[in-house]
DNA sequence: TGCCGAGTAGTCGGTACCGACTATATGTCT
DNA sequence: AGACATATAGTCGGTACCGACTACTCGGCA
């Protein structure tokens, strides 16, 4: 996360732009919706609604229902609008820097033997497997989400065939051994 | 910079096992060395080494060259070693999971028509090859560099192609359009 | 009736990170 | 001698983010 608040703002803006909401929805359809893929904590949602409604960019509306206590419902402006789109076009034309895939574990593998490392990114062939059950399930529906889990898809089979291929390199480093 | 402080400690932990060094050195090593694929700053880079210090992970002790300002050498305890050792097997081991590869731009491509969304892609593509020119360079002497240099080109290969289809794709969408 | 879990709507305080700044010395051009 | 770039070694103050907490309501069930 690195675009920091640019994203933030987007999705927010995004999501009220698809209907008005109230704090506790917002949360909710990040966490059903988007939870796998995106990452903001509730306080930091309100702290982006917040400066929203403080530009002008989304407005809000006190609502009592019954005798729930009060919500504050959200809604997006015309500014709030145009902002949305202006950060989208710029989001998506952004080419997101390498070091997103930065692991500085891997820059030090040299201090461990061989077998060790092909033991370690076993292990973490393994997590990674495990972790990608289930996924790869997006709605086919969802049309919208279709270029971002692609996306993921593409990196997910990368990550996988770099581990195969270093696993394998490593294993004919260790060819003859029993032990280090 | 998600599993955040981990990857400062493990990077100045790393580089002080290496060989003492004050902190001009530190940031000017990660900078030329590290800094396509590593995010620290300077101010970061202090309070790690001070956390470290606190922890008894590093010693320093004063320096006077000259009459230059005096200058805090640190180097590594014997704790820290042990430290970053943990660390490293921790973040080797560890599956850095997908929303690493977020994006929340693309999850809303849907409000754009498709001609939009091609020219945005395409610029994004354009933003990407250029980056990446002149890169690709990893010293092949360095061996510690290789599995992380390799991961980074499988990322890359991988960003391309996603971008490289679904760029094919939107076209055919666009098949025959002139305009919105 | 009283208690409990879940739904609802937030706030508070603290950490991580870093842009911008301060300060000193050395070298070098003029 | 002054001016200016560059190496050196940090600090200060502010923002972004979020874990943990508060507070209130409702429905069920003992």
């Amino acid at each position: 996360m690195s675009r920091g608040t640019v994203n933030h703002r987007l999705l927010v803006l995004g999501l009220l732009r698809m209907q008005d909401m109230h704090g506790y929805q917002i949360a909710e359809v990040i966490e059903t919706h988007f939870g796998d893929s995106v990452h903001i904590k509730k306080p930091t949602m309100y702290d982006t609604l917040k400066k929203l409604a403080a530009e002008g960019l989304v407005d809000s509306q006190e609502e009592q229902e019954g005798n729930r206590p009060p919500r504050t419902v959200y809604s997006i402006t015309e500014a709030g609008d145009q902002e949305f789109m202006r950060l989208l076009k710029e989001s998506v034309t952004e080419y997101t820097p390498p070091h997103a895939f930065g692991d500085v574990g891997l820059m030090f593998m040299d201090v461990l033997s061989a077998s060790e490392a092909v033991q370690l990114l076993s292990e973490r062939r393994d997590a990674m497997k495990h972790s990608m059950e289930g996924h790869s399930e997006v709605d086919p529906h969802d049309g919208a989400m279709a270029l971002a889990a692609d996306r993921l898809a593409y990196h997910l089979r990368a990550e996988i065939e770099w581990l195969d291929d270093a696993l394998a390199r490593l294993e004919t480093t260790t060819d003859g051994d029993s032990d280090e």
